[in-house]
Formats: C-alpha cells, sequence, structure tokens
DNA sequence: GCAAGTAGTTACCTTTTGGTAAGTATTGAA
DNA sequence: TTCAATACTTACCAAAAGGTAACTACTTGC
C-alpha cells in the first residue's frame, strides 16, 4: 500500500508509514481505551476486518513497537494485546481526533436527516 | 481500500475513512501549514506520488468537504489547493501527531546509528 | 470418539490499487 | 511552426491487498 511513505524522509511521513492503513488507527484507538483486549474481542469490535487482516495489522504493530502482543499458552490460548509505552503516546492525538469526530458527526446530523429521530419525536 | 470503513458506524470510523489512506493526511499536513498549494507544488513535495493518485486523493478530500479546489482559468491554468474552515480543524490533530514523529524521530536517532553526524563530530 | 473453542497460518483466487504513457486545451515565445 | 507550460484524464497493464476456506494445536464436555 503505502509506497515507500514509511522508510525515511520527515518525520511525519515517518510516523504516518506505521500508523496509516485500513483499520489501524482504529485499532489503536480501541486499545488506548480499553488497556487490554483479547484477539477475540478486537475481531468482535471490528466485525468488518478478517482475522487475516487484524494478525496482518496487529504484527506491523508489534514490529513498530506499538503495540504489545501478550500470549497465554493456555488451553484454548489466550493472547492479550496492549499499547507499549510509545504506543500510549498517540492517546492524546487520538483523541483529539476523536473530538473532531464527534464535532462533525453532530454537525451533520443537525444539517440533515435526523431520520429516525424526527418520527420518534413526532409520536 | 477501506472496506467500509467511512460509510456509518460510529464517529471515529467515518472520520478515518475520510482521512486515512496513503498520503491523504500527509496531503493534509502540507497544506494546514501552507495555506494554500497549486497542483504542482504538493506533487513536488510528495515526489513519490503519480498524479493520478494525487489527483484522486485531492478529488476525494474535496468530496468530503475538507479541501477547497480554485481552479483558475489561466493559460496555462492554475489550480489552488486549500483547507476549507472543516479541513482546518484538523490541525491541531495534525500538530499533535507532528509533535509525537518528532519526538519518535529524536529518540530513535539517540539509540540508533548517528550514522552521519558521529563521522561529522569526529573530524 | 467427536465437536467446540482460541488464535492463528496457509493457499488460492478476486478485487482494488497504482504506475506509465499518451492525449487535451490554449497561448506566448523561439 | 513547433515547443513549452499546467493540470489534469484515459486506457492499459502489473502489483498488492483482501476474502474465503481449510488446517493446526490441545483439552474439556457430551
Amino acid at each position: 500500500m503505502a509506497p515507500k511513505h514509511g522508510t525515511n524522509q520527515c518525520p511525519m511521513e515517518s510516523i504516518l508509514g506505521q500508523i496509516m492503513g485500513p483499520w489501524t488507527p482504529y485499532i489503536l484507538w480501541l486499545l488506548s481505551n480499553e488497556k487490554s483486549l483479547r484477539f477475540g474481542q478486537l475481531s468482535a469490535l471490528i466485525p468488518d476486518i478478517s482475522a487475516k487482516v487484524l494478525t496482518d495489522r496487529l504484527r506491523k504493530l508489534e514490529g513498530s513497537g506499538l503495540v504489545h502482543r501478550d500470549y497465554q499458552p493456555t488451553v484454548p490460548p489466550t493472547v492479550y494485546y496492549s499499547l507499549t509505552a510509545r504506543g500510549a503516546e498517540l492517546h492524546g492525538v487520538l483523541q483529539g481526533l476523536n473530538e473532531v469526530a464527534l464535532r462533525w458527526a453532530k454537525e451533520d446530523e443537525e444539517k440533515q436527516g435526523i431520520p429516525d429521530a424526527e418520527i420518534i419525536a413526532a409520536e
């Protein structure tokens, strides 16, 4: 995907190479709110992602040192994912982004449909 | 790319669908620092992006209402791109991300090579 | 003895994405 | 008269990404 994007150059390009891409920031956001999530929990929180892609994203984040993988050899096995100290440094940025997202969602809701809300309110 | 990612669901997924993807946040970051950039300038600032992809990204950002396109029918034509008010709301987030990026780059530099710096300092 | 449950991996195939080259419009300069 | 310049668009092809299904390991419960 990202052509060279994460290899060198300016720090901004480098960090974007690590956290960009489909689902990646969303995974970070979920982990940054929950402290620790199991593979199956992440999978359930992101219904549209396949196991293959989720594994791939987690491995890459682990490789970048942003996510910690804690494998417990129970039967069946249990794996906990959490942010590393470095990964946790993204919390502020992700929270800021979420605030913008909430603001936009509210604005769009006011301007557009509110399709269900109106119907409910009218009854 | 991003499967459904931008269609509905939680606001975070929605905003990520709009700004994620190769080069997109980097374009926003460049525009958020410069007020206005021409197509050719953006192209020069991101050497690895092709005209096709740059056009595609700008059209999508325009469609999301984050970027404004100002076409001047001069000969040859001139097109200025800038952030809309909504796009400018991302400035704080992007700046926060850049600060993290700079911090990490410095940390990695200290731990790793500093290959040129050492040689220069030794002479 | 067989299915279930977790967290994957692997192979195979399809879809999406991106690269490259060529074409478009218009006017001034060589 | 032909080239150069800007900002694209289009067609065609190659590469990458993603989906799906099958398979792994091991123990408990039926």
